[in-house]
DNA sequence: TTGTGACCTACTCC
DNA sequence: AGGAGTAGGTCAC
């Protein structure tokens, strides 16, 4: 634990370590590969990105992941999914929320090793993408951040992500001593919380529209109104949302506007712990055409009676055991997010693969 | 039920 | 140089 970061300077925020194996966790397979937009790789290995209202640098080692909280939250917590931080150590607090987070009570070598045995193909390329884990995200921030993932790019989607922080979040407070300077350039000057349903309630479709979010712009006005219309609120029905079967999850957020099949799967499946959740994009209907259904081929457009073709599939080529149940409701990783498809197949043996900007 | 085009924008390819 | 194609789709016909 709480390494000393740099010789000399005193380090605002202790480092600590996350005692996990390159194969349970690779940071470079993990937080850049699309499931969320919130991190930025400030050099090689390291990843600074926020998590509720902590802000969080990330390294990876040898056989561990080293940490430390860059900037926390002020007085309201904001987006903050951590419970009360003042009952306890704040340390222990941090460190359960990259637990939490990362989803790490979940082994992945044994998932990998069930995969390994259900499929040919995903023998053979595991060895390219260790420690690819599937994070478990709050649902507001997941549900927006891919309301803009529509006809877009992962750069620019980031750009989008980090302007509703920017625009309508709340900027974290950085420790007495001006952390991280040198590095800010990629990760610009402030850190902020993703923006809580009530801050988001203050944009409008026009401001929005003036800040690059195009169509997208009145996706989520109208969401934000939809989510502001349930009983209860709508950061309590999105929750909810966890505590019922996948397809009804489904069918509840494709209600919203912005929010089609495509959304919806990726909704559940990185914050509303639906391990059967398939996102079927333009990337995995290429590949199962290709892989695994090629009497697709001639099928023109990616229907949503296609997509759930293909969902199916999937779920029964690698979750489905003998006894004809899946091992969806444990399963921390689909095989077949876009981590798998859009990446080079190059060998990277220390997992840290450099990302084009 | 399926197919088609519009929708914002930036970047690559040719 | 500049148009077509594409990028992790959704919506309205």
């Amino acid at each position: 634990m709480a390494a000393s970061a740099d010789g000399g300077r005193q380090a605002p925020g202790a480092w600590a370590s996350l005692p996990v194996s390159l194969e349970e966790l690779c940071l470079g397979h993990t937080l850049p590969v699309g499931q969320t937009f919130r991190w930025v790789e400030t050099r090689e290995g390291a990843f600074t990105g926020v998590i509720g209202s902590r802000a969080y640098e990330m390294e990876q080692m040898e056989d561990s992941v080293r940490y430390r909280v860059v900037a926390r939250g002020g007085g309201a917590e904001g987006a903050s999914t951590a419970s009360d931080e003042s009952r306890s150590d704040p340390s222990i607090e941090d460190a359960e929320v990259l637990r939490e987070y990362f989803q790490l009570r979940l082994k992945l070598a044994d998932f990998v090793e069930h995969w390994s045995g259900r499929d040919e193909r995903f023998r053979a390329i595991k060895g390219y993408y260790p420690g690819a884990r599937l994070l478990r995200q709050d649902p507001v921030e997941c549900l927006f951040s891919f309301v803009c993932s529509s006809n877009n790019n992962i750069a620019r989607i980031h750009g989008m992500v980090n302007t509703l922080c920017r625009l309508y979040g709340t900027e974290l407070r950085r420790p007495s001593e001006g952390l991280g300077q040198g590095e800010d350039e990629k990760l610009g000057e402030k850190l902020y919380t993703f923006p809580t349903l009530e801050q988001l309630s203050q944009c409008t479709e026009e401001a929005l529209r003036a800040n690059g979010f195009g169509y997208r712009a009145k996706f989520i006005t109208g969401s934000v109104s939809a989510l502001n219309a349930m009983p209860g609120g709508g950061e309590n029905w999105l929750l909810s949302l966890r505590d019922v079967p996948y397809k009804e999850a489904s069918a509840a957020l494709t209600e919203l506007p912005g929010v089609g099949p495509k959304v919806a799967a990726c909704v559940c499946l990185f914050s509303l712990d639906k391990f059967e959740a398939i996102p079927v994009d333009t990337h995995v209907w290429r590949l199962v055409k290709e892989h695994y259904k090629p009497e697709l081929q001639e099928k023109k457009s990616l229907t949503p009676k296609l997509m759930d073709l293909v969902e199916r599939a999937l779920i029964d080529r690698f979750a489905r055991t003998p006894g004809g149940r899946t091992t969806c409701s444990s399963c921390p990783s689909s095989p077949s997010s876009r981590s798998g498809c859009r990446r080079s197949c190059r060998p990277r043996p220390r997992g840290r693969r450099r990302r084009r900007r």
